[in-house]
DNA sequence: GCGTCCAGGTCTACC
DNA sequence: GGTAGACCTGGACGC
């Protein structure tokens, strides 16, 4: 290593619930160890830097970021990482909704509710592609393969996430063959397509004015993403309206609050409706807990 | 070894 | 707007 970043830490923030608050951390360019004080992750190049590997260690009451290679552009890598983890992200107002709440009381204890991220929205878009329809190993295959054979190597040897425009000079039949995307292999193609040429700007998505349920309908627009999809990528932008119901978390409420029994999606809905535009985080907690005890 | 089911759903056609 | 059927893969399971 040569060279050192250092990030102070809010005093809200849990490492460990922030990282393994979500299956990200399983899947490359990340990595991580159960209960490990350090996340490993690697950044894409730049015009004005290669791939670089961040090695992300918790120390008291910093971050201290050990990078693969002296980077030109520090400063990106510690915005990333700070993205990363939403170290920006204010939790007061999420808390303050579960001021009543004996059940979720625990999230305020714990310092949860950060849901760890990608860098980029396109990271995080093309992967929640990948988590559609198919089992979590199928997800680890796909995406690892998307990293080993379209991503750039730093000087460690691991590899970054592709580009848009990696992706985009691959047709829909090496993403069938290679990475075995299945269905999803044109809506890939296309997407990488329209991210690269600039048709497409999912970046701009953390920043949008539009209410969350018109910013949903765009994100529907890309194929392959549909109800689960939209409200999964919009809690990693930061919109917690939407509740992302997958078989998952639905066979979690069924076991957790309806007695083993499946129920209509409106009675889960109702639930944590008390939640308002924190429902979708409120759930996700309520839902993991377990993960962490 | 083989067939079936289904997993952190979505798209399209049709009504 | 709601619904049925098709869509890919690969691990688990029963036989």
């Amino acid at each position: 290593m040569t060279r050192v970043l250092e990030i102070r830490l809010p005093r809200d923030f849990s490492f460990r619930h922030t990282v393994a608050s979500h299956g990200w951390y399983d899947l490359p360019p990340f990595e991580h160890k159960e209960r490990s004080p350090e996340l490993t992750y690697v950044f894409a190049p730049t015009k004005r830097d290669r791939a670089i590997t961040a090695t992300i260690r918790k120390e008291r009451g910093t971050l201290k970021i050990a990078l693969s290679s002296k980077p030109r552009d520090a400063e990106r890598i510690a915005r990333g990482v700070a993205h990363i983890l939403r170290l920006d992200e204010k939790m007061s107002e999420f808390y303050a909704t579960l001021e009543n709440d004996d059940r979720l009381a625990w999230i305020v204890g714990a310092n949860a509710g950060r849901l760890l991220r990608s860098p980029s929205v396109w990271e995080d878009l093309v992967k929640t592609i990948c988590t559609t329809n198919c089992s979590w190993a199928l997800t680890k295959k796909m995406v690892g393969n998307l990293v080993e054979k379209l991503g750039e190597p730093a000087a460690d040897g691991r590899k970054s996430f592709p580009t848009p425009q990696a992706m985009a000079e691959q047709d829909a039949d090496f993403f069938r063959e290679e990475i075995r995307a299945g269905y999803r292999s044109p809506y890939f193609a296309e997407l990488a397509a329209a991210v690269a040429s600039g048709e497409l700007d999912p970046e701009s998505w953390l920043h949008s004015e539009l209410p969350t349920a018109d910013l949903k309908k765009e994100l529907k627009k890309v194929k392959g993403v549909g109800d689960y999809a939209a409200e999964n990528l919009l809690k990693l932008i930061g919109r917690y309206d939407g509740l992302a119901l997958d078989s998952w978390l639905r066979a979690r409420f069924y076991k957790t609050h309806n007695d083993g029994r499946k129920c209509a999606d409106k009675k889960i809905a109702k639930f944590y409706s008390k939640f308002g535009e924190w429902q979708g985080l409120a759930i996700w907690c309520d839902m993991t807990e377990r993960w962490f005890k």
